[in-house]
RNA sequence: AGCGGGGUAGAGGAGAGGUACCUCGGGAGGCUCAUAACCUCCAGACGCCAGUUCGAUUCUGGCCCCCGCAACCA
């Protein structure tokens, strides 16, 4: 019954951004909904530092690459810590040696007739430092560097025959083989496939790697290019080099393979990384779930724009489970979605300080009041509703915070119908009220099981004020005014 | 060129072939256990034009806008 779930490896170019922290959360509900299940999951993540982006953006801050790559990954890192991301392992792809003689076994396991040598020829931008196509120019330069002669170069390199899996991959992927979450993005994989696939190098000259990455043995001209690097971290990490039990366990027998990623590496989850295995002869992954992007205020967030939300500010402000409430619920799963600071406070005022918040307080200060002794909860008081795994088993994220909500919902109109505080004042209804303040307590435990994938912390310190009857601080400051 | 997505009350979102849901905001009540929170009621919406259907906002086609991507790039 193993299951393995992955986060793309983002670069570590930059500092992770609301994206990075949407995967993150949505990956880490998954994986914690199926743990409930059965605890047999294998939760990955990691950074990818062999991207040439990421040498570029080491020399644009002056800095050496290994150094920069080390620095920028802990950011990642920090970032899944405080989101109480609970993955399993956390590869890095230019440090994890496990990595590195994995993608190695993997270059050696291709099939002979997929790879061949190939001289590229195309227009180099000397700025970027890489190949530009006639499509990203404008008016025949690079729109980054203006001015700047495009270099013709012509450069051999390792190729992998894309093209010999085009039925192959085309009958997996509308079988539902090789499931492509949500259907859109499954019709975008399949008319990609049908569109005619292309060679794709998978190396590159060390000169132009600048010695950074992996060399592809026994041809120290050459270094792996990034996605054939990249895509292998899934069963590197799990520890392919060596067949380890993990590999075997998770990979290999495994009944649920899934990658977690945003729509704009669909085909290389979809089409390149399941041929690159296929040529190997390994196993495929079973499920590709691909969210979309956030914009802010209409626009995809950008530094010039100024419209950039960072998750740690979120973090700062609302803390962890309310960022991964505020990701989960008000970002749509696989739609791109829109977020401001105004909407963000809207949700988090209305649903987390005034619903959860609030239900929690009222109840509990009756509870502690009034009950003698803690109410002792029984397995049925926290069973988890069917209704509610099976969304997140498909990645309805949103669908299923809304349950939670309506749950939340019942509990403050079933006081008012029944106001057991009115009543447990006067001696002829206080057993009534004391039975439905019970009931009260029984709904926030009920409350609290449903909150445990989504919003852990926030689950345990629910479960521990039933336990202990008393009323927890505020569970959701309000914010200032 | 092409590809993908979208246009739902004043605002932002969800949803689905047949009573259109949520949050904020507006109006009117109620309650006092609670983080000036909670409950009830009211006003208010499915871009345009055709078609399929007993019935479409939900399916199909066209049109008008908006946003991404445009193969080696989250």
């Amino acid at each position: 019954m193993a299951r393995f779930i992955s986060t793309s490896i983002p670069y570590v170019n930059a500092k992770p951004h609301l994206g990075h922290a949407l995967e993150f959360v949505q990956t880490d509900a998954y994986a914690r909904t199926a743990r409930l299940s059965d605890p047999d999951v294998f939760f990955l993540t990691g950074t990818d530092d062999n991207a040439l982006k990421n040498v570029q953006a080491a020399e644009a801050a002056g800095k050496p690459v290994d150094e920069y790559v080390d620095e920028h990954a802990e950011h990642f890192k920090e970032l899944e810590k405080r989101l109480g991301i609970s993955y399993d392992d956390f590869i890095r792809t230019s440090t994890d040696e496990r990595h590195r003689r994995g993608v190695e076994k993997f270059w050696r396991a291709m099939k002979a007739e997929d790879i061949y040598k190939k001289s590229y020829r195309g227009l180099y931008c000397v700025g970027c430092e890489e190949f530009k196509t006639e499509k990203e120019l404008v008016n025949g330069e690079c729109p980054e560097h203006p001015g700047k002669k495009l270099e013709e170069i012509e450069e051999e390199n390792y190729f992998f025959r894309l093209s010999a899996y085009q039925k192959e991959l085309e009958e997996l992927i509308a079988s539902d083989t090789i499931r492509v979450i949500p259907e859109s993005r499954k019709n975008e994989a399949l008319s990609f496939i049908r569109g005619g696939l292309q060679d794709f190098s998978v190396s590159r000259s060390s000169v132009r790697a600048k010695g950074w990455g992996i060399p592809v043995p026994d041809d120290s001209d050459q270094y792996f290019y990034v996605w054939f690097d990249a895509l292998g971290n899934y069963i590197t990490a799990l520890g392919y080099a060596e067949e380890s039990d993990i590999y075997q366990k998770y990979w290999v027998n495994g009944k649920e393979k899934t990658h977690a990623i945003g729509k704009g590496i669909n085909r290389f989850h979809t089409v390149y990384w399941p041929a690159m295995l296929l040529s190997a002869g390994l196993p495929l992954p079973t499920s590709v779930f691909i969210h979309g992007y956030i914009t802010s205020e209409g626009q995809k967030m950008s530094k010039s724009i100024g419209n950039v939300i960072d998750p740690n500010d979120l973090l700062e402000k609302y803390g962890t489970d309310a960022t991964r409430y505020l990701l989960l619920r008000h970002v749509h799963p696989t739609e791109d979605s829109d977020v401001t600071w105004e909407r963000l406070d809207e949700w988090y005022t209305a649903n987390l300080v005034n619903g959860i918040g609030n239900l929690v307080a009222r109840v509990m200060k009756l509870a502690e009041e009034h009950l003698p002794s803690p109410v002792a909860l029984t397995e049925a008081d926290t069973a988890i509703e069917s209704v509610f795994t099976e969304k997140l088993d498909a990645f309805k994220f949103n669908e299923a915070m809304d349950l939670i909500f309506e749950h939340v919902g019942k509990g403050d109109e079933y006081m008012t119908e029944k106001e057991p505080y009115k009543k447990v004042k006067a001696e002829e209804t206080k057993a009534e009220a004391l039975a439905d303040i019970e009931k009260l307590v029984r709904h926030l435990a009920k409350l609290a099981a449903h909150l445990r994938p989504v919003m852990p912390a926030t689950a345990e310190v629910i479960l521990a004020a039933v336990t202990e009857n008393r009323k927890p601080e505020n569970l959701f400051p309000r914010l200032d005014k």
